[in-house]
DNA sequence: TTGCATATTTGAACTCATTACAAATTTATA
DNA sequence: TATAAATTTGTAATGAGTTCAAATATGCAA
């Protein structure tokens, strides 16, 4: 609770009741939500708050780089507060997006063909384990 | 061109003209595009053809593996019409979408922590050669 | 060739995530 | 306390993508 009011005051960030509840959210939920599963679940905590205020806040938090949009679904933008940076894991079955740790040198770079990198997004897309599981149990 | 038809022969879709001239069009351009993109350009060639085309067209080619959506930039969908499978660079500035060529071993593996893995996706996000190129010329 | 079933295409209506915007409210400052 | 600035809100609009039933084209048997 405290040191998120650190995190939004590191980036210039006035620790308003509604910025704080909605990264209090993402902080606990750490599921990769979009703009509507968060609004569903602030708005419990803050009747009055709207969902242009979420995509404003989310918009804000991008700007500063304490949240990061993840394009993997196609559909709908998922969130991501992440504090280190690392990879996704994207079952097509269940929709689940896992954390992934990925090592490569090639992500340590700044420059790639000239390119200046700012940002890299690393996503695989498959069948997850538990899902594989259930498969299996299902030929039985 | 009748090579196209043989791809297409390939994954049992029959080559009608809508789907070869889309294909065609993917063919020629490979600037990632958007479906809007594909439908103004094939129109010109097709009058006729429509909208819902392109997207059932572009929903099949997915499915029968010839054509991989890329969820890059949040808004739309690109279209990768790609014989090998490669990375992407996203410029920030100018919206273009570059081919790159990373290799990594992981990128080799099957499953990763239990996960079966079909597609990887990896894309950097930045400002490109040219753009960089802009910029420092704009400072003289 | 004709008739019929199947595959393909089309256009209009719709859904839904996201954005635009102006009014209302809250907060900071003098 | 007054006034300006920042924040929040709700409604309307945008625009990519989907649904669906009608229209058209194609393949095939008789």
């Amino acid at each position: 609770m405290q040191n998120l009011k650190k995190i939004l005051e590191n980036v210039e960030i006035k620790p308003t009741y509604e910025w704080l509840s909605i990264l209090q959210y993402l902080d606990k939920n750490h599921n990769h939500p979009t703009a509507a599963m968060i609004f569903d679940e602030v708005v419990k905590k803050v009747p009055t708050i709207s969902k242009t205020t979420v995509y404003n806040s989310l918009k804000l938090f991008m700007k500063k780089g304490i949240v990061t949009p993840l394009y993997i679904t196609g559909s709908e933008v998922r969130y991501d507060f992440a504090q280190k940076p690392h990879h996704h894991f994207f079952c097509e079955e269940c929709g689940k997006i896992y954390d992934l740790e990925v090592e490569c040198p090639i992500f340590k770079q700044k420059y790639f063909h000239g390119h200046l990198i700012r940002q890299q997004h690393v996503y695989f897309r498959g069948i997850c384990k538990d899902c594989l599981k259930k498969e299996n149990k299902a030929h039985h």
